[in-house]
DNA sequence: AATTCATTGTATCAAATTGATACAAAGGTA
DNA sequence: TACCTTTGTATCAATTTGATACAATGAATT
């Protein structure tokens, strides 16, 4: 997988880069920040740039005529393999100045691509932000072209981040935090079932803020959009708690 | 202002279409959802194409390295001749098919441009949706380049819209009626100073429900985000109001 | 000058929601 | 059996929200 990126077609998805710009919305691009939960923690999956300690999101082109939800679908399960994923689109990100190539001229040297396929690379992309909702434990990356391996992060301990990928994951959060308020969307990150006190720790993980155990069962129980299971057993020392199921009465 | 539509530089913006394609970002649009609040109603700004029944949003293109939040004040302001708007970007649209040039044929044979000016036109755009709340005794609409008026419409009885248009201001009211809900949106579309009557009915009316008075203004004081002036002479035959002005203490 | 009327500002109480604490039940270990 | 920890739920206090009441104001009317 990706032992240099020479060949910019590894994945099969791209025949000839140059053959394939005239097919795509020019400077037009998608990022996908993708979000899954593990240990307790929010994590975003990123890509490392080939022969650089540079990260990023997984990102993709537009095609002629293609639905940018589509697009977005398909850049994640070229990235993931995942399909039937949870996908919002949350912000456009079109600064004047928002890629810049600083540290980034090596990589660029070692493309072997056109002049031309350079400066359609090199041109100021607006980028349409999207988030996914994974169940962490079924993600398989792919590595893709101009990447050479993937990777989880915790979301407070972010690696180096080309161009505004930072801003654009912490506006992602910030959405989704909102989004956990109103929306029934935690469930997403979830696997199939869960305990009460899983679904808490998502929540409270995300949030960044605690909850009184008492109150934050109430509070779901009462939206009845919790299916209670058999219990849980655990092999632990003390009671086994239920296991629930997203599904609304 | 805008008799027909032969040239298309009337507004004197663009002096060759042809020639400044090449600095626009391709099939890539910005749409504006101008609100304004007048007579208890809220009201949306329409332009009319020319020679057809047929209502549009206000739009325009980006330019090669512009950033969008620019691009949508340039052109708001084109349009209305308003700078320091309130505008929030709210949704892309990119569906497949989003663009229908039925009905519309004889407005572009009546174009008189070269078919590669054409052949743009007629391209699957991808849009980004800003909504502009607006002080609704301030705007003093400009024609532009394809359309021969502008008015506006109370959001209950749209006119013949194109595109996908109705959709996009369906869009931009959901996220303006939230945006209402939880940010200190509602003042752009107030004078300098109301009273506190005037303030409910806005809400009321983006909203569509009522709420007491006495629970509102209690809601309102205890916010500490009006500065109460003095009372407005009504001249009225009853207790006059004071005059309020958005102030966060 | 007193009366009437619609509207405004605020107080008050009831209802609902949320916050905090308590306690019994379970499931294991010592 | 005693003990410890976690779970499920009940309970009461605190806060927020919903509904109603009432005095004050400013003009027109008598």
């Amino acid at each position: 997988m990706g032992k240099n990126n020479k060949k910019l077609a590894e994945n099969g998805v791209w025949e000839d880069f140059t053959d394939v710009i005239p097919h795509l919305v020019p400077q037009l691009s998608i990022d996908c920040v993708i979000f899954g939960f593990h240990n307790d923690e929010l994590k975003v999956l990123l890509s490392k740039f080939h022969n650089m300690e540079m990260w990023a999101l997984h990102g993709g082109f537009i095609q002629q005529g293609e639905d940018i939800d589509h697009a977005a679908t398909r850049i994640l399960s070229e990235h993931t393999s995942l399909t039937g994923i949870y996908l919002q689109q949350f912000q456009v990100f079109g600064k004047a100045g928002r890629q810049t190539f600083k540290y980034m001229e090596s990589f660029f040297e070692d493309l072997e691509v056109t002049p031309e396929v350079l400066a359609f690379l090199k041109c100021r992309f607006i980028s349409i932000g999207y988030y996914a909702l994974v169940d962490f434990s079924k993600v398989n990356p792919i590595s893709a072209a101009f990447f050479e391996q993937s990777a989880w992060f915790d979301i407070s301990e972010l690696p180096e981040l080309a161009f505004d990928h930072r801003e654009i994951i912490q506006k992602a959060l910030e959405q989704l935090r909102h989004a956990l308020d109103y929306q029934l969307v935690g469930f997403n990150l979830m696997p199939e079932t869960f305990t009460m006190n899983e679904l808490q720790l998502l929540y409270e993980t995300i949030l960044g803020e605690k909850f009184l155990r008492a109150n934050f069962q109430r509070k779901m129980l009462e939206m009845n959009i919790l299916k209670r299971l058999d219990k849980k057993q655990t092999g632990k020392g003390h009671k086994s708690p239920y296991l629930y199921r997203f599904e609304v009465a």
